[in-house]
DNA sequence: CAGTATCCGTGTTGATACTG
DNA sequence: CAGTATCAACACGGATACTG
C-alpha cells in the first residue's frame, strides 16, 4: 500500500518529523486533537470547519498514518459494528501540537499586521508597474 | 509574473501565513535568519547545509518574495554592481522565526523517541503481514 | 551577483468507487 | 463508519537559459 515515507528521502530525519507536523493537514489534526479525541469523521468535519475546503478521506487518512508513525497520534479501533476508531494525542504528540498551536495563536493575532504588511507590498508594485 | 499565491484561494486567511511560515524552505528560511541577515547565495548555501539537497534559486527567491510580502522578512537591495541584496527579518519576522525554531528545538530533542516510535510501528506491521 | 522567464517531470492532492 | 484502491489534475519544485 506504500504511503510514501520514503519517497521523500535524503533529507535529514528532523526535517522529515518537522515536516509532517507542519503539513497541511498535521497541523490542523494536531490542534484539533488537543482539545479531545475525535473519530474519524468527525475530525474530519471539525478540520473542515477552519475556513478552508475539507480534507479528504484518503489525505486525512495518510495524515494520521503518519502521524501514528511518528508516536504522535494514538489510534484506538474498537472491534465493533459498525466501526469506531477514535484519535488521540499521545504525551508526545501533545507537546507537538501545543507548539503547533502556539505558531497558530501567533498567526491570529499578528494577521492584521500581516495583512497591512501585504497591502503595503501591493501597494508600490502597483504604483510602480504603472509608472514604468 | 504571478507567484501563484492566489491562486491557492478558498482558504481563510490565517491559514495562508501558517502555510508561508511551515513552507518547506520558509521554516529553514526564517531559522537561519535568526542568527544574521543573509546576501541570497548565502543563504542559498546556508539553508542547503540543513542536510536536504539545496535549494532551486527560484523556490528561494518565491520563499523570501512571500514572506517579504507578509511583512516578515525585510529585503535591502544595494544600488551597487555587482548586485548586493541582504535579507533580514523584521521584528514580526522575527516573533514568527522564534515559534518555527521552538518547533525545530523540539523536534531535534524528541527524534529518539519519534524514531522509536516508527521502528515499534514498522514491526508489528511487518509481524502481521508475514502472519496473515 | 541576484535575480527572471520558461519548460517540464513528478509528487501531492482530490474525486470516485469499492470493501469489511 | 472507517477506511482502501485507483485514476486524473495540477501545483510544486527543479533545471536551464537569459538579463541588469
Amino acid at each position: 500500500m506504500k504511503v510514501s515515507n520514503e519517497a521523500r528521502d535524503g533529507l535529514c530525519p528532523q526535517r522529515l518529523v518537522l515536516e509532517h507536523v507542519t503539513s497541511r493537514w498535521g497541523t490542523l489534526v494536531l490542534i484539533e486533537l488537543l482539545d479531545r479525541s475525535y473519530r474519524f469523521g468527525e475530525l474530519r468535519r471539525a478540520v473542515g470547519r477552519w475556513g478552508g475546503r475539507e480534507v479528504s478521506e484518503k489525505m486525512l487518512t495518510q495524515t494520521l498514518q503518519t502521524l501514528e508513525r511518528d508516536g504522535l497520534v494514538d489510534r484506538d479501533a474498537k472491534p465493533v459494528i459498525p466501526p469506531r476508531v477514535d484519535y488521540s494525542l499521545t504525551d508526545l504528540g501533545r507537546e507537538a501540537a501545543e507548539q503547533v498551536r502556539a505558531l497558530a495563536v501567533w498567526t491570529q493575532n499578528r494577521l492584521e499586521q500581516v495583512e497591512k504588511a501585504r497591502r503595503a507590498y501591493d501597494e508600490v508594485r502597483e504604483t510602480r508597474s504603472r509608472t514604468s
